[in-house]
RNA sequence: GCCUCAGUAGCUCAGCUGGAUAGAGCAUCCGCCUUCUAAGCGGACGGUCGCAGGUUCGAAUCCUGCCUGGGGUACCA
């Protein structure tokens, strides 16, 4: 209705004198088809008073002239009314427009599906966790995020590939890996291999979940792998605290052992576990990128490196090799390799980086034409020695370039007991999966979308999980349920008294409405007597026909927020049409046209969950 | 100090691509189930849009300064 209303708009402005000569395109950006604060003031209205400049007139004058342009519009009195008040033209449509556009609705197969973004060919990397544990309750706000942004920005014709960083390489593989072995201890004591003495020891990661993995791995082991495990601990200096370094007062030839034997386990255990729950959360990833098999493996670290090095812009200064950021924007000079010889995160970042520049299509082209990365706000630092570097590598022109994308995160907060727990390291941790197994993961990926990124989230467990009106996943979905309740019962009436109670509508004709809406079948939609529940009607398939907009603006300010309360305010709306009017009613043209409505709320509500990835159960 | 996000109703948040009397949910109070799911609907109550300037015909929205709170400011990963 808004594409054919601002159409009309166009027409009417071409065709009026007074508003000959001027740029009417541009009276048309500068203004908005917006829907009036107060709903006397009809369905649609339009500000004229940003044309006042460019016209040199006055806006309630201006609105006049619309408003005559539009009066003179050829089959104008059965389509809409207009009226001015002040700079505005308002805008009442008739009933056949809003017929109209629900026989649009029910004849497009992708509610909402546009092609806004279709220049768009998209890197989106989130998450990124180290498989070095599991998931925290932080990292599900950015798989719910860049999730449901990869679901919109598809829907608006882009091309996505949803990307996962493994940061499989450096000392934290092996701190864990060592973790492990440390927790071997108490099972093969239990099994009477180890003599059980004490032993002081501290556990680079004390997470519970390293015993388990300590016991899966013993249950997978070959007999060798037990023998040289119990070699090592037989040869282990019993000498108090050994998590000074990352040694841990292991012979050279253990720890060699260790990192080729139990690393590439608790990396593929953990791997997995991070895998196994974004998928139950329906958070799905196109790659995973392991930084030690592409970028070190490979030798890509040192290739960007040398490339840096020729460039001019990394050089050597106290035995270690420094990106020359700060002329580019950061605010001092980076480390790239330390001057023990190691190289820095930092660098493996840039290299990472460098390489999804690098990637070329079929044709040999830059697969990419933007690259977006979403980070939790204590990665802010980050962002302008990435941005520096990636300028320094020739990918960006400066470092404002948009076709490298931060989509920030403030971070999460777990709400238990009505108190804040800090996701600090040291804290007692709920992981993702437990709040995923406790609150279930529609809830999850709805709350973590239902607002604005830029604030900080607090996740309330007990309101999350609360089955009731203070939370709004099944508010939405309730409403989902009933609309496919109502046509259950449309179909298959519950039969409860003597007398049998006929079908509202048969199978045919209900696939009639769907296959082919005629104007016929959805005139009688609005009742004769009835103007609260018309108004609630039309109020409903205004909202409906925003669906498209919402999604373009949510994909276009990567805010799948606005998608998240879009939903409500569709379920809100049907909820109130519902208690205004019977849907399943005495006149069954009437029953049939309003059948096609609840069909419509039906699959917006479901199209506008699925970009959210939550799901939309046809009962509760 | 510098960078960054936020400050809007008692609480949690929308609105911020400048435009009509600033919205929603929760909480509190009052109503609505013999008929399609009451996990619902209606009504009432509730606001100096952090403060002070500026730009503009017009500012919650843009700019500047200040105040308060979160995050960041490593040859850590």
């Amino acid at each position: 209705m808004e594409g054919w209303l601002k159409a009309t708009v166009h027409t009417a402005l071409a065709a009026s004198d007074f508003f000959t000569g001027s740029a009417i395109d541009e009276l048309l950006a500068a203004t908005r088809i917006e829907r009036p604060r107060d709903k006397a003031h009809g369905h649609y209205a339009l500000n004229v008073s940003p044309w006042a400049r460019q016209l040199k007139k006055a806006p309630p004058l201006i609105a006049e002239a619309l408003a005559d342009a539009l009066r003179s519009t050829v089959g104008m009195e059965a389509l809409f009314s207009v009226a001015t008040v002040a700079g505005f033209v308002n805008v009442t449509l008739k009933p056949i427009v809003f017929t109209r556009a629900l026989q649009q609705m029910l004849s497009t197969p992708d509610l909402g599906k546009n092609t806004a973004m279709a220049h768009e060919a998209m890197l989106l990397e989130y998450v990124s966790a180290n498989p070095t544990g599991p998931l925290h309750i932080g990292h599900g706000r950015w798989a719910a995020l860049g999730d449901s942004l990869v679901r919109i920005l598809r829907h608006c014709g882009a091309t996505v590939t949803p990307e996962f960083y493994v940061n499989d390489a450096g000392s934290q593989m092996q701190k864990i890996a060592i973790s492990l072995w440390l927790r071997t201890r108490e099972p093969l004591i239990e099994a009477g291999k180890l003599p059980d003495v004490p032993l002081a020891m501290e556990y680079p990661y004390p997470g519970a979940y390293v015993t388990d993995l300590a016991r899966g791995y013993l249950a997978q082991a070959s007999d060798a792998d037990v023998q040289a495990l119990l070699g090592i601990w037989q040869q282990l200096p019993n000498t108090g605290p050994l998590a000074e370094d990352n040694t841990y007062g292991l012979q050279a030839s253990h720890l060699a052992w260790i990192t080729q034997h139990v690393q590439p386990f608790a990396h593929q255990t953990l791997m997995v576990e991070q895998q196994q729950l974004l998928a139950s959360l329906d958070v799905n990833f196109e790659a995973w990128f392991s930084e030690k098999e592409m970028l070190y493996d490979r030798g890509a670290v040192e290739v960007m490196l040398q490339r840096l090095k020729t460039t001019g812009f990394a050089y050597e200064q106290d035995g270690a090799l420094w990106l020359k950021s700060e002329a580019l924007g950061d605010e001092k000079d980076r480390v790239l390799v330390k001057s023990g010889g190691q190289k820095t995160y930092l660098a493996a970042d840039i290299a990472y980086h460098d390489q999804k520049y690098l990637r070329q299509d079929d044709n040999g082209q830059p697969q990419y034409n933007r690259i977006v990365n979403i980070w939790g706000a204590d990665h802010h630092g980050y962002i302008a020695r990435l941005r520096a570097a990636m300028v320094a590598l020739g990918h960006l022109t400066d470092n404002a370039d948009p076709k490298f994308e931060i989509v920030l995160g403030q971070l999460v907060n777990l709400v238990i007991d009505g108190e804040r727990e800090r996701m600090g390291k040291r804290r007692k941790m709920l992981t993702l999966a437990d709040v995923v197994d406790d609150v279930g993961a529609d809830a999850v990926r709805f709350w973590m979308v239902k607002q604005s990124a830029d604030t900080a989230l607090d996740f309330d467990v007990d309101l999350a999980k609360s089955a009731n009106n203070d939370n709004p996943v099944f508010y939405v979905q309730y409403a989902h349920a009933r609309c496919a309740s109502i046509v259950r019962n449309a179909l298959h009436p519950p039969q409860t008294s003597d007398t049998p109670t006929p079908p509202w509508i048969t199978e045919d004709a209900l696939a009639a409405l769907t296959a082919n809406p005629t104007e016929a079948l959805l005139a009688p939609l609005f009742a004769d007597d009835d103007d609260t529940a018309n108004a609630e009607i039309a109020e409903l398939l205004v909202l409906l026909d925003r669906l498209e907009p919402t999604v373009i603006y949510a994909a276009q300010t990567r805010s799948p927020h606005g998608v998240a309360r879009y939903v409500q305010e569709v379920a809100a709306q049907f909820h109130k049409v519902y208690n205004a009017c019977r849907i399943l009613g005495e006149d069954t043209a009437r029953t049939h046209a309003r059948l096609a409505l609840v069909l419509a709320v039906q699959r917006t509500l479901a199209q506008g969950l699925a970009l959210l990835g939550v799901s939309a159960p046809n009962s509760m």
